[in-house]
DNA sequence: TCATTTGTTTCATG
DNA sequence: ACATGAAACAAATG
């Protein structure tokens, strides 16, 4: 479930292992995944990728001839870089650089995406995507919200509204927070607004630095205790297992009102 | 065999 | 037209 949290882990493990590298070769296995055509990712090769980018959960890696690897993961993927000729099994894109050390695409389930674009900006428009979540100001959050309804969940995890909060990320901002997933936006003070606003980019934050990993995230997190029944991680409650957007989704009724 | 997982899409409703 | 929300869908796993 790669999350804003994890694509900046995978952008950042890019940045320090692919980039200003010749691509030696380009290998495509053929896969639901891959939405550029062969001829056009065979055309990757020689080049060089130059800079590599995040908005919201997606990655992009900026090619030498001004276009884009773009990468969405689905439910599960990984990007894998692989030393002295070892070979990843199973990956739709494998890339091999001229020092013979390699980077994969991984994608398991097949939910992800591989495309290669020309404007960056232009396919973010189309796809519709909101700001990047890390990038937000107060000010824009807390209008954006405002001229929402429904449930506060629901709203972080629109990617329309804003890029890069999913399921898991939802309810921790909501449980630092303390307020419940299912509270209707129209029931929520500005100052609430706020205090979500600032918690995200805390939350957000914490999360890179422990590369995503939930054994390594503060005990008072709720990463880890995903579970029915689990004494909560601030309070003297119990986290509670509920439904909301049609999402497997956990709260604590004590702290989070 | 089927429930479960998640992000996205589709469709019905207000 | 638009927003919202419920359900469907994708693939794999236990």
């Amino acid at each position: 479930m790669p999350e804003l949290p994890d694509v900046e882990t995978f952008r950042k493990r890019l940045a320090r292992t692919v980039l200003h590298k010749r691509i030696k070769s380009v290998k495509i296995k053929n896969s639901r995944v891959v939405k550029a055509s062969r001829k056009k990712l065979k055309a990757m090769e020689g080049r060089s990728f130059e800079k590599a980018e995040r908005h919201g959960k997606h990655c992009f890696l900026k090619l030498s001839s001004g276009n884009h690897l773009a990468m969405h993961f689905g439910m599960t993927g990984d990007v894998r870089y692989y030393k002295d000729g070892a070979k990843p099994d199973n990956a739709p894109l494998v890339i091999r650089f001229s020092d013979r050390h390699s980077f994969a695409f991984i994608n398991v389930r097949k939910l992800g995406k591989l495309r290669l674009i020309k404007d960056k900006e232009k396919f973010i428009e189309k796809q519709k995507l909101g700001p990047d979540a890390l990038a937000m100001t107060k000010k824009s959050f807390v209008k954006l919200m405002q001229n929402k309804k429904g449930r506060v969940k629901t709203a972080l995890m629109d990617q329309k509204t804003l890029a890069g909060i999913g399921n898991i990320y939802a309810d921790e901002i909501l449980y630092q927070a303390g307020i419940r997933p299912q509270k209707r936006l129209g029931r929520l003070e500005k100052k609430d607004l706020e205090r979500i606003h600032k918690v995200m980019k805390r939350v957000l934050k914490t999360a890179i630095r422990n590369k995503g990993e939930a054994d390594r995230m503060p005990a008072s997190y709720l990463l880890g205790r995903r579970k029915d029944g689990t004494p909560c991680g601030r309070c003297s409650g119990t986290i509670k297992k509920t439904q909301v957007n049609s999402r497997s989704t956990y709260h604590c009724p004590k702290h989070q009102r």
